[in-house]
DNA sequence: TATGGCACTGTCCTTAAGGCCAATAGTTTT
DNA sequence: AAAACTATTGGCCTTAAGGACAGTGCCATA
């Protein structure tokens, strides 16, 4: 595994120094682009500033296309959420402070090189929450909540969480305003809902 | 770190002798409670069957209970989504395939050891896909919705959001309710939201 | 057959919501 | 200093929403 630390700082970090002696250092991706072989295993450490968003996304793409079985690190001077989640649906392997420990450093080179992915707690956490909020649960609870409903309930229900009011809905299910009030009534009872928007809330996994 | 493996088989598999030596196999949690220190440091390896979906989850509560600080790994038979989704929603810091090689185990190890979580590479990428298209999106989007409104305005929108009627916002922010209707009016106006339903979905990211 | 759930509709009524017009006062920007 | 934006509130008016009460027809299950 070859190590390559592309950084704005001539230097780079002493804990880079540190966890990986034999590291490359460079400004850009392209500096020496004649000395790195294509076929060996590459960890590219990207050193991420505030200001530089699309800095980082051009230089992800330019070493994919260059070099495509290598790893991306990002560490950041400021990390935070949004930019981390944009760089791993980049295909970004890991997102670190970029003032991480050597060990850390260490530790996050063991992982990627096995094919794994290295997060920070908080940002795992966050990931967890919010995939399982969506994927798993969440479609579950609506659909606990819809199938408290009658057909026709629950067909109101949907176009009632969309937005749509009363008039709309009649006329799309081709039924009177005064027929979708009542099933919205009844949903509002079986559901618990105050109205619709708490039913809006409800449908969306918001309450 | 004391390794604790929970298994059906009494003896375990393999591979976990090769990597922990010093592990303790154990075919419940509570076969052994007195030769385990609550101080130190604990990871439980739960050797998980298709068949024993509830098994997993007691077992988890009961370990988180019994030894707060401990790390839970889950071993799974047959891995699939949906169990590891909510075995990490429940807190557990590992999933993967019961017959990992011993190096993959050592590798978990020592990720999860440094407080890191450990991910295969299939589940993560679907975590990664499912929470960019909520979080980090839809995150970027709703503070682009909400820093197009005045400080005041965003309190009122936020809380109209939720489903409070506008004497109850008016309450908990101390003015009138003519005043809130006229920071939701300005609201619906720059943000183009035809009511505030349709202001809770934008909010919600569902519109 | 009878009882009950479901779909549908009607009238009446109350209230929350939201638009329109208007005004005062503080703050910020030009 | 003038213009523009923000926060606040008032009154007036229209309409959508939702509850109360009531009734009809259909279908399935006890």
């Amino acid at each position: 595994m070859q190590d390559i630390f592309i950084s704005p700082l001539s230097g780079g970090l002493a804990s880079w120094i540190e966890a990986f002696a034999k590291a490359k250092i460079a400004i850009t991706v392209n500096a020496k682009p004649t000395e790195i072989q294509k076929s060996m295993p590459l960890i590219f450490w990207l050193h991420m500033n505030e200001d530089r968003q699309e800095w980082l996304v051009n230089t992800i793409h330019l070493i994919q296309k260059k070099y495509e079985r290598a790893k991306i690190v990002v560490l950041a001077n400021a990390p935070n959420q949004a930019e981390a989640f944009h760089a791993m649906s980049l295909g970004v392997v890991a997102y670190a402070h970029a003032y991480s420990p050597a060990f850390v450093l260490t530790e996050m080179k063991t992982v990627i090189s096995h094919g794994g992915v290295w997060l920070g707690p908080d940002l795992l956490k966050r990931i967890i929450e919010v995939s399982t909020s969506l994927a798993g649960n969440q479609l579950e609870q609506v659909n606990q909540h819809l199938k408290l409903l009658t057909k026709r309930e629950k067909e109101v229900a949907i176009e009632a969480a969309k937005g749509l009011s009363n008039k709309e809905i009649a006329r799309i299910l081709k039924i009177t305003e005064r027929t979708v009030k009542a099933h919205l009534s009844s949903t509002f009872e079986r559901l618990g809902a105050k109205d619709r928007l708490h039913l809006a809330l409800m449908l969306n996994n918001k309450a």
